[in-house]
DNA sequence: TATCCACATTGCTATAGATCAACCATAACA
DNA sequence: TGTTATGGTTGATCTATAGCAATGTGGATA
């Protein structure tokens, strides 16, 4: 067994009125107030009746480390939200290689490309740690996008923001040296998916390296130099920013 | 002056019913059926008085090869449809590198980014050839998105597709040599923007450099090797694609 | 405690691709 | 007709990064 990486609080919905004991089913809980509060709450748009309409017959299931929760090329007719858990989302390349161009952590939702046009997947998903997670069938989401405005502007804003997220991380890639893409790679852990300070990474060296677009040992060798330099301390699975400036200085000048 | 590259017939527009002498102020003919036929024609979906809505008060503007239409990082409300000529976009990244994500000729549709997320542009469109276009106030755009369910559809679907375009060349980018991203080069100009086999390019070698993301020094050398392989024939500006197949494994072995 | 096993790390070598510099071709223009 | 400019081509280096191989390490299992 894997050690629990997520605090214990997790399981709990955080600012969930329940309805009933069991969280689990519970309809506010698991698809409205959990998810993220602010920019990306994608169904705050939805009514109530709308939001059981979404949820009812929902399958919620839990992965195991190193599972597959949706697989590339394939036709799934699922969209996935996140309860509780960390996966990671990648395209297999060419020539064996990956590409993770995301991670998704409690609240997040994933919808897995071609909403619309035939629902082909354009990536595998896949659970790093154990994942809790609700497969919501995509054709109640597109009845919706009809019925629905202001949650088809919210669909419409979630594609142009990953639109945006993908020409920035096309420039990233194909134009930064290694010291920057593995900046962007650890600002992006601690800003945008652990958001503490040491943060403890279920991740291995590979999946960083995936991340950066490089190989593990080049992103070691990396590691090591920043290390040294100061800018960060690592302790294991568990990382600590110390000069976040620094960073964001080698980020910046690729 | 510029050699004039298109077919002359290229200012009438293929397929339409003038309804006035002057083509060029023709609803039926600038916004409907100058939409490219089939697949990606957005705006089928409106009906004759939701797309005179849209229509009215646009700008028909001529550009200058070389000229930029619609500039990266400003907050441009506009939306391009090009009626003739050929522009490129791109993304203006680090170190002064350019990435062309995108060549958009007759009856393309180019929405700037961003669209119900502050519009912020997420790229450059610049004129390769002298540019025709339509520049469409983004908010009639929007609005009609929450009044006409059919036409919402077809904009989420136009932005899904772009974001699994993205993610292509996101894996041709990082993961293929550069023979591999050269023939992907080729075969895209042939396929999807000329549809012609001897195809003669208004693009300079640095432009399908930042098509492939390479220099323009090391692009000149694979089609030098295409050449001398019996792969393609080049004459000036003019490229002939003998053997398609041939590029096709070369793409596909990375 | 010993043995695994997966993963992390380090050093050495190979190479894809960039960079630099020179030269060539073509077209515009005086 | 010569001149300048713009882009294309080629060759000689240099370097960022991959690939390979060996060794280290810490947690799980017996």
């Amino acid at each position: 067994m894997r050690e629990e990486i997520h605090q214990k609080s997790d399981l709990e919905c955080v600012g969930c009125v329940k309805l009933h004991d069991d969280c689990e089913k519970t309809l506010d809980c698991c698809c409205k107030n959990c998810f993220k509060d602010g920019e990306i709450n994608l169904l705050k748009s939805l009514e109530q009746n709308e939001l059981e309409f979404l949820v009812e017959g929902k399958q919620q299931i839990i992965y195991k480390p190193g599972e597959t929760i949706i697989k590339q090329s394939t036709s799934s007719t699922y969209v996935v939200c996140i309860r509780k858990g960390l996966a990671k989302v990648f395209v297999e390349g060419v020539k064996g290689k990956s590409l993770i161009v995301r991670l998704a952590g409690q609240h997040d939702f994933i919808s897995g490309g071609d909403l619309f046009n035939g629902n082909v997947q354009q990536f595998t998903i896949s659970a790093v740690t154990e994942v809790h997670c609700c497969l919501i069938t995509s054709s109640k989401l597109t009845q919706l996008f009809i019925e629905n405005n202001r949650f088809a502007v919210e669909l419409l804003r979630n594609h142009a923001r990953q639109n945006t997220n993908l020409l920035n991380k096309l420039v990233v890639l194909t134009q930064k040296y290694m010291p920057g893409r593995v900046a962007d790679t650890l600002l992006y852990l601690k800003n945008s998916i652990f958001c503490t300070n040491p943060f403890s990474i279920p991740l291995t060296r590979q999946d960083l390296a995936d991340m950066s677009n490089m190989t593990k040992e080049s992103l070691v060798r990396i590691l090591q130099q920043f290390k040294t330099s100061g800018l960060i301390k690592t302790r294991g699975n568990s990382i600590e920013i110390i000069n976040e400036n620094g960073l964001q200085e080698i980020s910046r000048n690729g």
